[in-house]
DNA sequence: ATATAGCTACCTATCGATAGGTAGGCAAAA
DNA sequence: TTTTGCCTACCTATCGATAGGTAGCTATAT
């Protein structure tokens, strides 16, 4: 899906406030309001609030799935540090969580096609670093199970840093996977 | 801080709300229609919703480390042990997410005395985990970066399960703790 | 014993602000 | 001439919060 100019310019917005206070934290009024046009033409773009929402969660998994680069690229431990710096990114240069780790813990409360691209994200997250796992030998169940490991560890790890306000705390939980 | 009758119920109702949806998904209204008052009487309780949140953040710590007991009580095997155990019961007996693990993702969009009391909950955890890291040899330092790990995966595997709907996940997840 | 005063736990009614969403118009581009 | 992208001008529902009132209990003073 390309998105045009003020389309885009709605998703960074949308994205920003998402990210700092879950789906409930961003809205029509908001958004136009920072972009500079009014809210019922934001409605022409995304027709309704699910629909953002949903864009919003797709457009996130692919960027970054796509900064990520295919999982086979580099060597299995390089690919493992490439993974655990894609979430200090996030976490550090943005200063924000990860909008579907954000979605994922107020999940039960979403519109459904909100949740199902957030259970995408973590769907193929778990694919893309189980094909690293499994490239150190592992079998396909337990690369699957480590995977899972290590996002839930670097969700968390975000979590607790900013809720702790101490970006070296997410460095040293990190520490084992990078 | 002994609460009310009343109060109580609110708290209940307010909180499983808050795990399933974070700080903007209870109302006063629709607390005060689940407990059968009306939502003036809910402000008698509580004067505004900052003041409910920090409670609600205050008594969910304090009920969780009671229910944790002292660090030193067991072996440090057996701590741990119980310390996850806690997490797996908020999720698959609840079936919500961990009330602080919620407030912590949007911690940057809470009023300042519910942000604190979350980071309360955080701190005294870590602390709690670090005594018995320190018991099984662990310097200070190096226990309380191990308790801020065994966190972050615990609070992550409730986003992941809850996400993907596979409760079996978080058990995998945590097999390393248990 | 009784009047006074204050507290508790609610109520009704309403406030201004904001939420998501819609109908219809208008100017420029294709 | 139709589509695109925005606008004005609304709507209904809900938000947190407040004002003012009431029934019933308790404690003190007369």
């Amino acid at each position: 899906m390309a998105y045009s100019e003020t389309a885009s310019r709605i998703l960074d917005s949308a994205e920003r406030m998402a990210r700092q206070g879950g789906y409930n934290s961003f809205s029509f009024r908001e958004i136009a309001a920072e972009i500079g046009i009014k809210s019922a033409s934001v409605h022409y773009h995304f027709a309704n609030k699910e629909i953002l929402g949903a864009a919003l969660a797709e457009r996130y998994t692919n960027r970054f799935l796509d900064g990520l680069g295919e999982p086979g690229a580099e060597g299995a431990d390089e690919m493992l540090r490439r993974y655990a710096a894609s979430y200090r990114r996030a976490l550090i240069e943005d200063g924000q969580m990860c909008l579907c780790g954000m979605f994922g813990a107020e999940i039960s409360d979403l519109p459904d096609p909100v949740a199902r691209q957030t259970r995408a994200f973590f769907v193929r997250n778990i694919q893309w670093l189980g094909q690293v796992f499994q490239a150190r030998g592992l079998g396909a169940e337990e690369a699957e199970t480590k995977a899972a490991c290590m996002i839930a560890a670097l969700e968390g790890a975000m979590i607790l840093s900013r809720s702790l306000q101490d970006d070296t705390l997410f460095d040293r939980i990190i520490e084992g996977y990078r």
